[in-house]
DNA sequence: GTAGTCACTTTCCTCTAGGTACCTACTATA
DNA sequence: TATAGTAGGTACCTAGAGGAAAGTGACTAC
Protein backbone atom coordinates (compact mmCIF):
# COMPACT_ATOMS: atom_id res chain seq x y z
CA UNK A 1 0.00 0.00 0.00
CA UNK A 2 2.92 2.29 0.84
CA UNK A 3 2.70 5.89 -1.11
CA UNK A 4 0.38 4.92 -3.99
CA UNK A 5 -2.46 6.14 -2.65
CA UNK A 6 -3.95 8.50 -0.05
CA UNK A 7 -2.97 11.88 -1.75
CA UNK A 8 -5.24 12.00 -4.47
CA UNK A 9 -6.98 15.59 -4.45
CA UNK A 10 -5.55 17.80 -1.65
CA UNK A 11 -3.33 19.40 -3.84
CA UNK A 12 -5.09 19.06 -7.50
CA UNK A 13 -7.95 21.40 -6.59
CA UNK A 14 -6.32 23.86 -4.39
CA UNK A 15 -6.82 26.71 -5.86
CA UNK A 16 -9.87 26.09 -7.16
CA UNK A 17 -11.13 25.94 -3.41
CA UNK A 18 -10.33 29.58 -2.70
CA UNK A 19 -13.02 30.19 -5.03
CA UNK A 20 -14.89 27.55 -4.70
CA UNK A 21 -16.02 26.21 -0.86
CA UNK A 22 -17.22 23.28 -2.72
CA UNK A 23 -15.01 21.92 -4.06
CA UNK A 24 -13.05 20.31 -1.31
CA UNK A 25 -17.13 18.39 -1.21
CA UNK A 26 -16.43 17.51 -4.25
CA UNK A 27 -12.84 15.96 -4.05
CA UNK A 28 -14.11 13.88 -1.33
CA UNK A 29 -17.40 12.59 -2.51
CA UNK A 30 -17.57 12.92 -5.95
CA UNK A 31 -14.59 12.13 -7.44
CA UNK A 32 -14.03 9.59 -9.81
CA UNK A 33 -15.96 6.08 -8.94
CA UNK A 34 -16.80 7.28 -5.57
CA UNK A 35 -20.32 8.32 -6.23
CA UNK A 36 -21.44 4.74 -7.56
CA UNK A 37 -19.69 3.02 -4.20
CA UNK A 38 -21.13 5.60 -2.06
CA UNK A 39 -25.15 5.33 -3.45
CA UNK A 40 -24.65 1.27 -3.99
CA UNK A 41 -23.47 1.19 0.01
CA UNK A 42 -26.26 3.78 0.85
CA UNK A 43 -28.41 1.97 -1.13
CA UNK A 44 -28.12 -1.48 -0.81
CA UNK A 45 -26.21 -1.75 2.90
CA UNK A 46 -23.40 -3.78 4.20
CA UNK A 47 -21.80 -5.61 1.27
CA UNK A 48 -18.63 -7.46 0.47
CA UNK A 49 -15.83 -6.42 -1.71
CA UNK A 50 -17.05 -8.79 -4.87
CA UNK A 51 -20.42 -7.70 -4.58
CA UNK A 52 -19.15 -4.13 -5.45
CA UNK A 53 -17.53 -5.25 -8.01
CA UNK A 54 -20.16 -6.75 -9.43
CA UNK A 55 -22.30 -4.31 -8.98
CA UNK A 56 -20.35 -1.56 -10.29
CA UNK A 57 -19.45 -2.67 -13.53
CA UNK A 58 -16.36 -1.83 -15.44
CA UNK A 59 -14.06 -1.47 -12.01
CA UNK A 60 -11.14 -3.07 -11.57
CA UNK A 61 -10.68 -4.28 -8.72
CA UNK A 62 -7.58 -2.06 -8.35
CA UNK A 63 -9.33 0.88 -8.39
CA UNK A 64 -11.83 -0.54 -5.98
CA UNK A 65 -9.67 -0.93 -3.77
CA UNK A 66 -7.92 2.39 -4.23
CA UNK A 67 -11.37 4.35 -3.53
CA UNK A 68 -12.75 1.94 -1.01
CA UNK A 69 -9.00 2.67 1.21
CA UNK A 70 -9.74 6.56 0.57
CA UNK A 71 -13.17 6.66 1.33
CA UNK A 72 -12.52 4.76 4.93
CA UNK A 73 -9.33 6.93 5.44
CA UNK A 74 -12.00 10.19 4.33
CA UNK A 75 -14.52 8.39 7.57
CA UNK A 76 -16.94 8.05 4.77
CA UNK A 77 -17.37 4.14 4.90
CA UNK A 78 -16.15 1.14 7.46
CA UNK A 79 -14.44 -1.94 6.69
CA UNK A 80 -14.56 -4.83 8.46
CA UNK A 81 -12.20 -7.74 8.28
CA UNK A 82 -13.39 -10.91 9.31
CA UNK A 83 -10.13 -13.50 9.16
CA UNK A 84 -11.75 -16.27 7.90
CA UNK A 85 -10.99 -18.85 4.96
CA UNK A 86 -12.10 -17.54 2.24
CA UNK A 87 -11.55 -14.07 3.87
CA UNK A 88 -14.12 -11.64 3.94
CA UNK A 89 -14.66 -7.88 4.01
CA UNK A 90 -17.44 -5.97 4.42
CA UNK A 91 -18.19 -2.32 3.91
CA UNK A 92 -20.37 0.09 5.03
CA UNK A 93 -21.29 3.88 5.49
CA UNK A 94 -20.16 5.09 8.45
CA UNK A 95 -22.73 7.68 10.40
CA UNK A 96 -20.72 10.47 8.87
CA UNK A 97 -21.27 9.03 5.56
CA UNK A 98 -24.75 8.80 6.33
CA UNK A 99 -25.08 12.53 6.85
CA UNK A 100 -24.08 12.77 2.89
CA UNK A 101 -27.86 11.15 2.61
CA UNK A 102 -29.89 14.54 1.86
CA UNK A 103 -27.37 15.59 -0.26
CA UNK A 104 -27.66 12.07 -2.31
CA UNK A 105 -31.49 12.60 -2.34
CA UNK A 106 -31.59 16.24 -3.41
CA UNK A 107 -29.17 15.37 -5.87
CA UNK A 108 -31.32 12.54 -7.36
CA UNK A 109 -34.52 14.67 -7.25
CA UNK A 110 -32.38 16.94 -9.39
CA UNK A 111 -31.84 14.46 -11.84
CA UNK A 112 -35.16 13.38 -12.07
CA UNK A 113 -36.45 17.06 -12.73
CA UNK A 114 -34.04 18.20 -15.00
CA UNK A 115 -31.54 15.76 -16.57
CA UNK A 116 -34.13 16.08 -19.94
CA UNK A 117 -33.18 19.87 -20.04
CA UNK A 118 -30.33 19.55 -20.39
CA UNK A 119 -30.42 16.64 -22.85
CA UNK A 120 -32.62 18.82 -24.84
CA UNK A 121 -30.00 21.66 -24.27
CA UNK A 122 -27.47 19.89 -25.65
CA UNK A 123 -29.35 18.63 -28.74
CA UNK A 124 -30.18 22.06 -29.37
CA UNK A 125 -26.33 23.06 -29.09
CA UNK A 126 -25.43 20.69 -31.00
CA UNK A 127 -27.90 21.57 -33.95
CA UNK A 128 -27.85 25.33 -33.93
CA UNK A 129 -25.72 26.46 -31.56
CA UNK A 130 -22.46 27.04 -32.75
CA UNK A 131 -20.38 29.64 -30.50
CA UNK A 132 -19.84 32.84 -32.82
CA UNK A 133 -16.96 34.94 -31.97
CA UNK B 1 -36.28 -11.63 -15.40
CA UNK B 2 -39.02 -12.81 -17.76
CA UNK B 3 -42.65 -12.21 -16.76
CA UNK B 4 -42.04 -11.93 -13.27
CA UNK B 5 -44.54 -9.63 -11.09
CA UNK B 6 -43.73 -7.00 -8.46
CA UNK B 7 -39.72 -7.09 -8.13
CA UNK B 8 -39.01 -3.54 -7.45
CA UNK B 9 -35.87 -4.06 -5.81
CA UNK B 10 -34.64 -6.71 -7.84
CA UNK B 11 -33.73 -4.67 -11.22
CA UNK B 12 -32.20 -1.92 -8.90
CA UNK B 13 -29.97 -4.58 -7.39
CA UNK B 14 -28.36 -6.53 -10.69
CA UNK B 15 -28.66 -3.33 -12.97
CA UNK B 16 -25.33 -1.88 -12.94
CA UNK B 17 -26.85 1.26 -14.96
CA UNK B 18 -29.47 2.06 -12.07
CA UNK B 19 -26.55 1.19 -9.42
CA UNK B 20 -26.12 5.41 -9.12
CA UNK B 21 -28.63 8.01 -10.19
CA UNK B 22 -26.85 10.65 -9.64
CA UNK B 23 -23.80 9.82 -11.41
CA UNK B 24 -25.07 11.42 -14.63
CA UNK B 25 -25.21 14.86 -12.45
CA UNK B 26 -21.82 14.32 -10.97
CA UNK B 27 -20.86 14.50 -14.55
CA UNK B 28 -21.81 17.01 -16.06
CA UNK B 29 -21.75 19.56 -12.57
CA UNK B 30 -18.69 17.78 -10.64
CA UNK B 31 -16.72 17.46 -13.04
CA UNK B 32 -13.03 19.04 -13.33
CA UNK B 33 -13.05 22.43 -12.90
CA UNK B 34 -16.61 22.82 -13.52
CA UNK B 35 -17.84 23.40 -9.93
CA UNK B 36 -15.66 26.52 -9.73
CA UNK B 37 -17.00 28.03 -13.04
CA UNK B 38 -20.61 27.67 -11.55
CA UNK B 39 -19.99 28.99 -8.44
CA UNK B 40 -18.40 31.74 -9.38
CA UNK B 41 -21.01 32.91 -12.02
CA UNK B 42 -23.14 31.92 -9.34
CA UNK B 43 -21.67 33.81 -6.32
CA UNK B 44 -20.66 36.78 -8.53
CA UNK B 45 -22.93 36.92 -11.35
CA UNK B 46 -22.42 38.09 -14.89
CA UNK B 47 -18.36 37.69 -15.70
CA UNK B 48 -16.17 37.88 -18.94
CA UNK B 49 -13.54 35.85 -20.00
CA UNK B 50 -10.65 37.35 -18.44
CA UNK B 51 -12.48 37.74 -14.82
CA UNK B 52 -13.23 34.20 -14.42
CA UNK B 53 -9.69 33.43 -15.74
CA UNK B 54 -8.52 35.61 -12.83
CA UNK B 55 -10.86 34.34 -10.12
CA UNK B 56 -10.02 31.09 -10.89
CA UNK B 57 -6.38 30.85 -10.42
CA UNK B 58 -4.11 28.11 -12.06
CA UNK B 59 -6.95 27.45 -14.95
CA UNK B 60 -5.68 27.71 -18.68
CA UNK B 61 -7.42 29.43 -21.01
CA UNK B 62 -7.70 26.49 -23.33
CA UNK B 63 -8.96 24.41 -20.25
CA UNK B 64 -11.89 27.18 -19.48
CA UNK B 65 -13.02 27.31 -22.86
CA UNK B 66 -13.38 23.93 -23.11
CA UNK B 67 -15.13 23.95 -19.61
CA UNK B 68 -17.50 26.62 -20.50
CA UNK B 69 -18.30 25.43 -24.04
CA UNK B 70 -19.27 22.20 -22.25
CA UNK B 71 -21.94 23.89 -19.46
CA UNK B 72 -22.98 26.09 -22.63
CA UNK B 73 -23.58 23.16 -24.62
CA UNK B 74 -25.50 21.62 -21.12
CA UNK B 75 -27.39 25.37 -20.99
CA UNK B 76 -26.16 25.71 -17.01
CA UNK B 77 -24.14 28.92 -19.06
CA UNK B 78 -24.97 31.77 -21.57
CA UNK B 79 -22.93 33.15 -23.06
CA UNK B 80 -23.26 36.40 -25.06
CA UNK B 81 -20.94 37.80 -27.56
CA UNK B 82 -20.35 41.74 -28.47
CA UNK B 83 -18.34 41.93 -31.25
CA UNK B 84 -16.77 45.61 -30.44
CA UNK B 85 -13.11 45.87 -30.34
CA UNK B 86 -11.63 44.66 -28.00
CA UNK B 87 -14.03 41.81 -27.89
CA UNK B 88 -16.04 41.42 -25.34
CA UNK B 89 -18.09 37.84 -24.09
CA UNK B 90 -20.15 37.78 -21.11
CA UNK B 91 -21.18 34.46 -19.17
CA UNK B 92 -24.12 33.82 -16.59
CA UNK B 93 -25.98 31.26 -15.06
CA UNK B 94 -28.68 29.78 -16.42
CA UNK B 95 -32.19 29.69 -15.43
CA UNK B 96 -31.54 25.81 -15.81
CA UNK B 97 -28.23 26.75 -13.87
CA UNK B 98 -29.53 28.50 -11.32
CA UNK B 99 -31.72 25.08 -9.86
CA UNK B 100 -28.71 24.23 -9.16
CA UNK B 101 -28.73 26.75 -5.80
CA UNK B 102 -30.32 24.45 -3.27
CA UNK B 103 -27.72 22.17 -4.24
CA UNK B 104 -24.61 24.29 -4.10
CA UNK B 105 -26.49 25.64 -0.65
CA UNK B 106 -26.36 22.05 0.97
CA UNK B 107 -22.87 20.95 0.03
CA UNK B 108 -21.70 24.57 1.32
CA UNK B 109 -23.33 23.21 4.40
CA UNK B 110 -22.21 19.86 4.65
CA UNK B 111 -18.64 21.23 4.39
CA UNK B 112 -19.07 23.84 7.13
CA UNK B 113 -20.54 21.07 9.04
CA UNK B 114 -18.36 18.23 8.48
CA UNK B 115 -15.51 18.78 6.96
CA UNK B 116 -13.10 19.15 9.66
CA UNK B 117 -14.62 15.01 10.58
CA UNK B 118 -12.95 14.34 7.58
CA UNK B 119 -10.10 15.79 8.35
CA UNK B 120 -9.81 14.66 11.49
CA UNK B 121 -10.78 10.83 10.20
CA UNK B 122 -7.50 11.51 7.79
CA UNK B 123 -5.70 12.31 10.48
CA UNK B 124 -6.99 9.19 12.58
CA UNK B 125 -6.11 6.61 9.46
CA UNK B 126 -2.84 8.17 9.02
CA UNK B 127 -1.96 7.61 12.37
CA UNK B 128 -3.30 4.42 13.39
CA UNK B 129 -5.86 3.09 11.08
CA UNK B 130 -3.78 0.69 8.85
CA UNK B 131 -5.61 -1.53 7.11
CA UNK B 132 -5.49 -5.33 8.36
CA UNK B 133 -6.03 -8.16 6.31
C1' DG C 1 5.78 51.76 -34.60
C1' DT C 2 5.19 49.24 -30.85
C1' DA C 3 2.98 47.53 -27.08
C1' DG C 4 -1.39 46.10 -25.01
C1' DT C 5 -6.28 44.21 -24.63
C1' DC C 6 -9.60 40.42 -25.35
C1' DA C 7 -11.14 35.88 -26.25
C1' DC C 8 -9.85 32.57 -27.64
C1' DT C 9 -7.12 28.66 -30.91
C1' DT C 10 -3.39 25.66 -31.93
C1' DT C 11 0.54 22.90 -31.20
C1' DC C 12 3.31 20.35 -28.46
C1' DC C 13 4.32 17.91 -24.33
C1' DT C 14 3.96 15.87 -19.67
C1' DC C 15 1.87 13.32 -16.14
C1' DT C 16 -0.91 10.26 -13.94
C1' DA C 17 -5.17 7.91 -13.27
C1' DG C 18 -6.67 3.94 -14.55
C1' DG C 19 -6.45 -0.70 -17.24
C1' DT C 20 -4.26 -5.44 -17.92
C1' DA C 21 -2.37 -9.18 -16.22
C1' DC C 22 -0.50 -11.99 -12.92
C1' DC C 23 0.43 -13.05 -7.96
C1' DT C 24 -0.56 -14.43 -2.84
C1' DA C 25 -2.61 -17.86 1.05
C1' DC C 26 -6.02 -21.09 2.31
C1' DT C 27 -9.83 -24.32 1.92
C1' DA C 28 -13.73 -26.84 -0.01
C1' DT C 29 -15.31 -29.37 -3.62
C1' DA C 30 -15.18 -32.38 -7.62
C1' DT D 1 -5.01 -33.32 -8.88
C1' DA D 2 -7.19 -29.40 -10.10
C1' DT D 3 -10.21 -25.79 -9.92
C1' DA D 4 -12.88 -22.15 -7.82
C1' DG D 5 -13.56 -18.54 -4.54
C1' DT D 6 -11.97 -14.35 -1.61
C1' DA D 7 -9.61 -9.80 -1.00
C1' DG D 8 -6.70 -7.79 -2.49
C1' DG D 9 -1.11 -6.55 -4.01
C1' DT D 10 2.18 -5.43 -7.61
C1' DA D 11 4.44 -4.41 -11.96
C1' DC D 12 3.91 -2.65 -16.32
C1' DC D 13 1.76 0.16 -19.78
C1' DT D 14 -1.41 3.22 -22.33
C1' DA D 15 -4.73 6.86 -23.28
C1' DG D 16 -6.11 11.10 -22.67
C1' DA D 17 -6.76 15.08 -19.84
C1' DG D 18 -4.63 18.96 -18.90
C1' DG D 19 -0.50 22.40 -18.85
C1' DA D 20 2.81 25.75 -21.43
C1' DA D 21 3.52 28.78 -24.76
C1' DA D 22 2.87 31.07 -28.88
C1' DG D 23 -0.30 32.89 -32.40
C1' DT D 24 -4.53 35.70 -34.18
C1' DG D 25 -7.15 39.90 -35.57
C1' DA D 26 -8.78 44.26 -34.99
C1' DC D 27 -8.33 48.22 -32.72
C1' DT D 28 -6.32 51.79 -29.30
C1' DA D 29 -3.12 54.37 -26.63
C1' DC D 30 1.49 55.95 -26.08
Amino acid sequence: MAGETSRPAADATTDPELACPISPVVDIVFSRWTSPILWSLHAFGRQRFVELERRIEKITPKVLTQRLRQLERDGLVVRTYHPEVPPRVEYEISELGRTLSPLFAQIAEWAAANLDHVERARRHYDEAGAPRG
